[in-house]
This record gives structure tokens, C-alpha cells and sequence, in this order.
DNA sequence: GGGCATTTGTCAACCGGTTGCCATAAATTG
DNA sequence: CAATTTATGGCAACCGGTTGACAAATGCCC
């Protein structure tokens, strides 16, 4: 089976072909005979082109200008066109206008996991901007998985005008591939030749390391995300650059997987490295790492200090609040629309990498270390 | 300015008409010249029908039939055109097909608010099923206001084939208005004459309440949620009737908005109301009262039980964890989904409304109540 | 008022599949 | 073996808006 095929054989059953191709358009208005009739598109949203041609006595390809070119037409043509327009309830038909053209108005978001709150944000500050400027964002899923992403992107490429990749799974090359085809961009995560959106976590983590150092801790261990993000790497590197800085040993720990979950396991790692602070890839990691601590008996921050990163949705419904360094993940995602869109609107192609500032949001999870007692 | 414009003015400054009319296309391989070109359609997704025809000796709309229809050309022909298809890489374009037929394989989901946890399972159960039947999923936002959404809803009737409502805040009118042009299904909510999915809140409740009632609990107070809303006015009276059958005594306290923050704020009626349990429209009201209540010294669940409702992201993240009555919201949005497809594929119309269970989550915010002291 | 530059509107081709209708070929039946 | 049904492929119209080319109308200047 070709992947092609997959977005087919779901039509069988499909209501036939239904264009009344001689018959005249009489809207027999009482058909009550039918009792549960299929959505018929007798609605009032019907009127095309033509009708409001007919109607203000001009030619159909002057209703397309008049509609889609400001200033090509007089102005008297346009009113009498948009009145028309007005009077027929008339509403452009997207696919008509995207046949010859090939532009959709629309944008395609692929993110890793709908339900990960890290891209709630990321999503709605896309939507939000994507709306303003007309565009429609459309969602797609890859659950986690370098194939499924690279599945989904292709078939999206067909139906929007630019795609937006966070934190995408796949290789580099593939996603150079799709670029060259139309506009991308990437959000966190820096690829050669794609404009991207990367949060630069030095401020946030040389923040929160300094504040570490202050409250009296000299070790801190980093647990660090899956393997093959980019995110992790550099999040990694800031620490290990901000604990030198304040001459703090760093050390590193791996986890199974960036959740709750993770996090929990970590934990053995953790107490058995030393470490009086800690700093993880992300807040879920520092949530599961913090409830197994607690379980364990111990006390946060007074025996130890958390730090996770993004702060995310429920970050501060933990007791103590969460700790993070935060990434603007509202601004990546509009910061990775305004990119496609001055790549499509815009003159040249200047769109280099984007960077947003990182900050330390600091809560109840980090602080005085207590002598132990 | 009609709402149609809404959709127009942005194409100004978008790069003109390329289809080649006259010119054969002549796909010149190298063109190493132009340093930064546009996003060329020269890729090689754009074969078409016509392509394939030729390749394989048949008639254009042989191969539409070989590739939409199974069974309609011969086995012989069938391979022939699906060859053909597999080495010019070919992709079916949506909107061409979209054009004549009207449909287009897109589900449109409306939601109040895309950072509100509630919608994420809902969300995530739409999408997957809709991804599993070969839909794509289009997802807008509301920003809770009634107009928005119905804005929203309308601009989407054009390019779906159907629409998902989650919590709609409209009318009832407006819902069977859309409902009457494409399939409308309904979440959280019943509307007449409108297919609906909608979690039974009583077996959740009736099992949270028995459980309060061994515990020792006699007067419950309820928290609701905003006063137009349909599932607030389920819960409450679900409460009523458990309580009722249970013996308990309940009482019903206003929120001012069904968040964290206006937990917070109702915690000072809670503790007048001298009940000893509670339970809350959603979670984000009981967190927000359990950090309240915390805050002033009270411990949960010794002095006070508490219960959320949905069981959201996070719910899991409080200490103690919060107890909750968990509706399968990606239940939800996959029932929905599977509605829809029922509607547009399935035989008669017989879609009504589809129910699912509820269920009491027990955490550690809810217990036995201790005697002060 | 004539000549030239601009506006403004029309014509027709086109985007890429879909499907009703028909002709032919093949299969079935009496 | 003729007659009829069925399977298969081709033809052409069509979905609805867009745009290059061109002609008609208008405006402007001397």
C-alpha cells in the first residue's frame, strides 16, 4: 500500500455526485415530503461569482477583482459589486480560490503531542496570530514519532501555505526537504537554511544557578531529556557553562523519559549523586521528581532544591509551587507565524533564527538549603 | 465591513499568478542561477491525473476512477494507473476534488478555549479518530465569546465536512441553524434536534457522595460554575439527588469564574458554609480552593474533603493529589468524531445522543474527616 | 479637438479531479 | 449461435474563482 492510498478509500459510502449539471437551479422551496432529509445544499450560502455578476449586470472575472483586488475596479463598480455580494449572503468558496492559486490561508502546526502541555502555548500563541493576519492554523499529531511526523507533514504540504514545526522529531535533512518545497519553520530546535524559533535559555539558567549558588548550594545535577533533543543538549550545556560560572560542581543524570513518570524514577539517581539541587529538562520531569522525594520523606526546598524548565500549565499546583525556568512559549509560537507569513508577504528572505528570552520564575521548590539535622 | 471581507484583504502582497498556460513544462533539472528562489512547485508532488494518464495509456478519468473507486476498472487497468501513480510520486490534490464534489475530509472542532485542560483529552479523542478514518481535524477557538465562536463556526462550515462543538457557549438556534446546513455534533451539552455526546454525571457523583458519606461527611457544599452553563446545572443537580439518597444535607456556593483563581476567592464562603465537603463545578476551582484553604492552615482531607470534576492534566499534581469524578472527555471527542462519520457515511439518520459513564477517581483530597481537636 | 496614457471591464483559458452518459467489448443466457 | 446483460473505458461538461491579454472608455495635456 502506497502511503498515497491512505488518504483514499474512505469515500464509498459517500453520498454520488450531486451537481445538477442541466437542470436549472429552482429552489422549490417546500419539500416537505422528505422527512429526514441529508444536508442538502440548498442553504443561503450557495451564491458564487456569477450570481453577483448577474445581479450588478457585470462580468464574473470584475466580481473576482472587485472582491480580491482592491483598486482595480472603480469605485462605483465595487460598491454596486459588494452590495450584490452583500444581497446573495455570499461567501468565497476556498477550494475554487486555491485550485489555480495553490495559497489556502491556512498553516500547519505539527507538534510532538496535543496533549504535552509545553505546546499549549505554543498553539495558541500560533492560532492567535495566524487568526489576526486570516490564516487558518490546522493541528496535526506525530505521537512522538520521527515517521508518523514525517507523515503527516507531507500530506499537510498539500493543503497550506507553510508549516510550522515544534520541537520535530525528525531528521534535519527532512525537514530541509519539506522547506525547499514551501516555507517552514522550526520551533525549538536550530536547523541550517530553516528560519527557527529557539527560547536562548542562558538568562533563565545563569538566573536560576546564581540563585542556587546564593542560597548555599555547591553541587547541582542536571537530569537531562531524551537523547536526540536539541533542546536538552543546549539546556545541558547552560548549565554546565552558569555552574562554572558560579563555581558550582554540575553533574549530569540520564532519565528513561521526559514525564511525570521519568521523573520519578530519577529520583534514586538523584539522592545517590549528591546533589542538593537539581535542574530538569522539563517540568514534568521536576513534578515526578519532586512527589517521589516527598514520598520518600524528604523536604523541598529545605533538603533540596527542584528547578524544571517551560512552566507549564500546573507548574504551581504543587506544594511547594514549581520553580522553572521559563520559556515565552505563547511568543515562539506567534514569533513562528509572523516568520511564515513575512516568508510568504514579505520582500526578501532574511528569516534567520528567532530568539526569545528565557527568564526564572522563582517559586516555593527552590531556596536556603538547611543544614542537615 | 461584512464578515465575508474578514477573509480577503490579506493577499495583497502575495506573489502572482504561475500556472504555466502556454508553456509546455519543460522541467529544466538545473537552475543553480537564482540563489534564493521562491518556493518553486517544481517539486516533485505535482503530477497530476493527466500525467498519469499518459503514462499508462488511458483516459484521465480512468485513472480517477482506478484511484477513487475500487473495483469500477479492471484488475489489469487497476495496476496499470497504480504503477503509473507510485513512480510519478503522485498526491491527490484536496482542493481539486473537493471542487466538484464538496467534500473535503475535514472535521472542524470548536473549543472555548485551547489552554483550558478540559479540552485537551477531548481534543487529542477527536483527533485520533478522526486521523485513524483518514479526517483531518481543524481546530479553532472561541475565547469563550459566543459571537467568536459562531464566527468561527460559520467561517469553518465552508471547508469541513462537519463540526464538532465542545461546550459550545452559543445558542441553541444558532446550533441547529448550523446543524441544518452540514452534520453538528454537540459535546458537553444537549441540544434538541442536535446529536450530542454528554458524560452521565450520576454514577460519578452518586460514588464520590457515597464515599463522602461512609467517611463521615453531613453537609456538602457544591461549587458551581458559570451560570449559563448546561453542565454545571447537571452537576448540581446530581449532587442534590446522591445527597438526597445518601442522607446528607447540600448546599450551593457561586463561583465567579470556573478557574483557579476563582477557587481561591470562594474558599471564604466554603468555610462559612460549615460544610465539611466539597465539590467543585471543575479542578481548576477545587485547586484553587485546596491552595486557599491550605494557605489558612486548614489540612485536607482531615478538616475538609474535597472533589473536583474531569480529572484534568495536573489534577494528579497537588498535595494530596486531588480526588475527582472523571468524565472520559477523549471519549468525548472520539464519540463525537465516530457520530459524525455515522452521520456522513451511515445509512439513515438515527444519530441521537450518545452518554458516557463517569467515574469517582479517589486521591488523597478526599477522606475521612477527623474530630477537631 | 487630437493624441497619448490610464482606467476599467470583458474574454477565454486554466487549476485538477469527478461523474453522467455512451460506445464498445466481454460474459451470460436461452 | 443470437440476444441480452454486464463490465470497462472514453468523452466532455462541470465545480467556482483567477488572471493574462486585450479592447473600450475615460482622463489629461497641449
Amino acid at each position: 500500500m502506497r502511503e498515497r492510498l491512505a488518504t483514499v478509500p474512505l469515500f464509498v459510502a459517500v453520498p454520488h455526485y450531486d451537481g445538477a449539471v442541466t437542470e436549472p437551479k429552482t429552489p422549490d422551496a417546500a419539500a416537505p415530503t422528505a422527512p429526514a432529509k441529508k444536508h442538502a445544499r440548498d442553504g443561503k450560502s450557495n451564491a458564487t461569482i456569477y450570481d453577483i455578476a448577474k445581479v450588478a449586470g457585470v462580468n464574473p472575472s470584475t466580481v473576482s477583482r472587485a472582491l480580491s483586488k482592491p483598486g482595480r475596479v472603480s469605485a462605483k463598480t465595487q460598491k454596486l459589486i459588494e452590495d450584490a455580494a452583500a444581497e446573495l449572503n455570499y461567501q468565497v468558496n476556498p477550494f475554487a480560490r486555491a485550485l489555480p492559486t495553490g495559497r489556502t490561508n491556512t498553516f500547519g502546526l505539527i507538534v510532538a503531542d496535543i496533549t504535552n502541555p509545553t505546546f499549549f502555548d505554543i498553539i495558541r500563541g500560533a492560532e492567535t496570530t495566524a487568526t489576526v493576519r486570516d490564516y487558518t492554523l490546522v493541528l496535526a499529531e506525530s505521537a512522538e514519532s520521527a515517521v508518523t511526523e514525517l507523515t503527516a507533514a507531507r500530506r499537510m504540504m498539500a493543503t497550506v501555505d507553510g508549516l510550522i514545526l515544534a520541537s520535530p522529531r525528525m531528521d534535519d535533512d527532512d525537514i530541509r526537504a519539506l522547506a525547499r518545497d514551501k516555507p517552514v519553520v522550526v520551533i525549538n530546535r536550530e536547523v541550517d537554511g530553516v528560519p527557527c524559533v529557539v527560547p536562548d535559555v542562558n538568562k533563565g539558567i545563569s538566573e536560576a544557578v546564581r540563585s542556587l549558588a546564593a542560597n548555599g548550594h555547591h553541587k547541582v545535577a542536571f537530569v537531562a531529556g531524551p537523547p536526540q533533543s536539541w533542546m536538552s543538549a543546549r539546556r545541558w550545556e547552560g548549565v554546565q557553562a552558569a555552574c562554572e560560572w558560579s563555581r558550582l560542581e554540575a553533574v549530569r543524570l540520564e532519565s528513561s523519559k521526559p514525564t511525570v513518570d521519568g521523573g520519578r524514577q530519577v529520583a534514586r539517581d538523584v539522592r545517590a549523586s549528591g546533589a542538593t539541587a537539581v535542574l530538569t529538562y522539563n517540568d514534568l520531569l521536576a513534578i515526578g521528581l519532586m512527589q517521589e522525594l516527598q514520598a520518600a520523606g524528604m523536604v523541598v526546598p529545605d533538603q533540596i532544591s527542584i528547578v524544571g524548565f517551560d512552566d507549564i500549565f500546573g507548574a504551581d499546583f504543587t506544594t511547594p509551587p514549581l520553580t522553572t525556568v521559563r520559556s515565552p512559549l505563547g511568543e515562539c509560537g506567534s514569533g513562528a507565524t509572523t516568520l511564515l507569513l513575512d516568508l510568504l508577504h514579505g520582500t526578501g528572505e532574511p528569516a534567520g533564527t528567532l530568539r526569545v528570552e528565557t527568564e526564572l520564575v522563582l517559586r516555593g521548590s527552590s531556596g536556603r538549603l538547611l543544614p542537615a539535622g
